[in-house]
DNA sequence: GTCTATAATACGATAGAC
DNA sequence: GTCTATCGTATTATAGAC
């Protein structure tokens, strides 16, 4: 049977995407992924002959997928791209505060865990945030900012934003992403009427 | 013995804190840290019968106390606090890249790591960057910022920093630290003068 | 394809000789 | 105070029955 409601495949990769979110990846055991999920370690290992570091990879690429179309989503239902990011900030609080800070930031810590020690891992992470580089600053550009501004304030942005999660995760406190957002839409908005400005 | 040039405790703290940082809480193990620091377990659990955790917390203050009296130094030798933040972006780049971009975020790692996993550690991290955003606000009170925009702007540059860390650190290049010291050096200068202008 | 039992190894921590 | 040998218990991964 390769087809089910949720096939266990998808529930190993769910299970270890939550785990890995809220613990990192050395934190988390193979033991824990297959005793959360329920599904007994050999079909783990039927279904993920590469480990842990296969299951990692997979994980991160499918929740790339999932984070750069909720942003472009985001993005694009809100005409103002600037207002967009500030919402879009809000939301990952409210996620964090939900999960009593644990969820919000799912690349956060295995980014930071894997930067220098798992090539392969890292390379995963390298696409993911790549890809929402991509998709903020396009955005940024249809909204009046030229390609070389849009590049830049995307990863200053996205900076802040990582920044965020990990001092609300670490004060338990959505102060610190309130802040953030805050500062953003002031900021941005301002440099976008200017940047608007010189245009005409 | 309670004397020497450098203590076996101290020796053992050294390079904690650097395994800590390049590698994370999780993935170093005591056995790795007594190895390279030369020091037998035995010694190792004498000098910290708290074992990994409480060395993890003896690190975290020590590393605590060494930024935050390094970011006053380079604030306080700069008259424009602003122009001091953006070298100390820099300074962490070059520390970055000199290591391989091992090293350069003390904290941020560990921080993730026991956000929500381990409370004594994580008390640390507050503790530690809860310094740090003292000292950073006070310099920009005296500055010319409000005691409210200080704090706020505290937290987005802090936030900043550990972003763009993330940043380099997972794409093995000082760029995005480069970038967010130039904006940051842009808008905060712009928003000092504002703030200048509304108090005359 | 599915699952259990187990291998091989590393972990943090300790006991006890000196 | 200093160090070595070792204890349980984790870990990742596999072998092999069904």
């Amino acid at each position: 049977m390769s087809c089910e409601t949720v096939s266990k495949r998808d529930q190993i990769l769910r299970t270890a995407w939550r785990l890995f979110e809220s613990q990192g990846y050395h934190a988390t055991g193979i033991n824990q992924i297959i005793k959360e999920s329920g599904v007994p370690k050999g079909s783990f290992y039927h279904y993920f002959p590469e480990g842990k570091e296969g299951l990692a990879v997979e994980a991160i690429e499918a929740i790339s997928e999932g984070i750069s179309n909720k942003l472009d989503e985001v993005c694009t239902s809100q005409d103002d791209s600037v207002v967009a990011m500030a919402g879009m900030i809000r939301h990952i609080a409210q996620r964090l505060e939900e999960t009593g800070y644990r969820e919000g930031g799912p690349l956060t810590t295995v980014a930071l865990e894997t930067a220098t020690t798992n090539e392969r891992i890292n390379e995963a992470c390298q696409q993911a945030y790549g890809k929402l580089h991509g998709v903020l600053a396009g955005h940024l550009e249809e909204d009046g900012f030229t390609p070389d501004d849009a590049a830049e304030l995307s990863t200053t942005i996205l900076a802040g934003i990582e920044g965020g999660i990990l001092f609300s995760r670490t004060f338990h406190s959505t102060r610190p992403m309130e802040q953030l957002a805050r500062q953003l839409e002031e900021t941005l908005t301002r440099q976008r009427n200017q940047a608007r400005e010189q245009v005409t």
